[in-house]
DNA sequence: CCTGGACTCCACCGCACGGTTGTACAGTTC
DNA sequence: GAACTGTACAACCGTGCGGTGGAGTCCAGG
């Protein structure tokens, strides 16, 4: 873990690294890969826990699967998805890390005194 | 660290995480952050950095500040950024460590020799 | 005051992307 | 084989967003 970065990223290595987050910054991938970190599912499974079209869902998996972080296997006339790189639960943590500290840091702007 | 999060992601949490994600998923705002990684920096210096046009500089700026990612404060004529959030190199860090860990997984599909 | 430089804001354009619809492709069952 | 289900693909549309150009704002100096 902590691996070394050079310091001016290459800008090969900037493409990738945005190419990343530009796939998880999606709501609908989000909630895809949350349901997913549950137990791997279906796509009709999936299609259910968002509420959202079979195509769509499709659509976003195949992004998050070109992507190398959910793999896909047939199950008779089903295909099931899984998680295949669990460090994009790694990511969300951290971004809701950052997300309580500008939360904690608003409130204690606002005074000690802060439940709105 | 690695906070428990709940299982069904709240739908707005779903929203947050994943403005958080598309904010650094433009290869423009990397730079921007890999540069002031280094140090503070001008809108000057940030244009010179990355070879790009100040209004669009600015732009990028504008959305890292309002993401809370960067903080900026005026130095006589100049205006001087700075990281505000160092999380975003955690995260920089974690996706780096997925990357490679494709990068060893495509190269043990393809044997043992590869260097291309 | 005016001038000039640093930066931001606004209006516009073009493209990429999410969503929908329709269709094609497995795989199972009969 | 035909029929049905589950999934992927392709074409289209609308919108959001990155890039640019120009005007506006703030600050220092004369």
């Amino acid at each position: 873990m902590a691996l070394r970065l050079p310091q001016p990223l290459p800008a090969e290595l900037v493409e990738l690294v945005a190419d990343r987050f530009r796939v998880l910054g999606e709501p609908m991938r989000i909630r895809l890969l949350d349901r997913l970190r549950q137990s791997p599912a279906t796509v009709q499974e999936l299609t259910e826990a968002t509420a959202a079209s079979q195509q769509n869902v499709s659509k976003h998996l195949g992004v998050l699967h070109r992507a190398g972080m959910v793999a896909r296997a047939r199950d008779g006339n089903f295909v099931r998805y899984e998680i295949a790189d669990p460090s994009v639960f790694e990511l969300c943590e951290t971004v809701c890390g950052g997300l309580h500290r500008q939360a904690d840091a608003l409130r204690s702007v606002l005074g000690q005194n802060a439940t709105a």
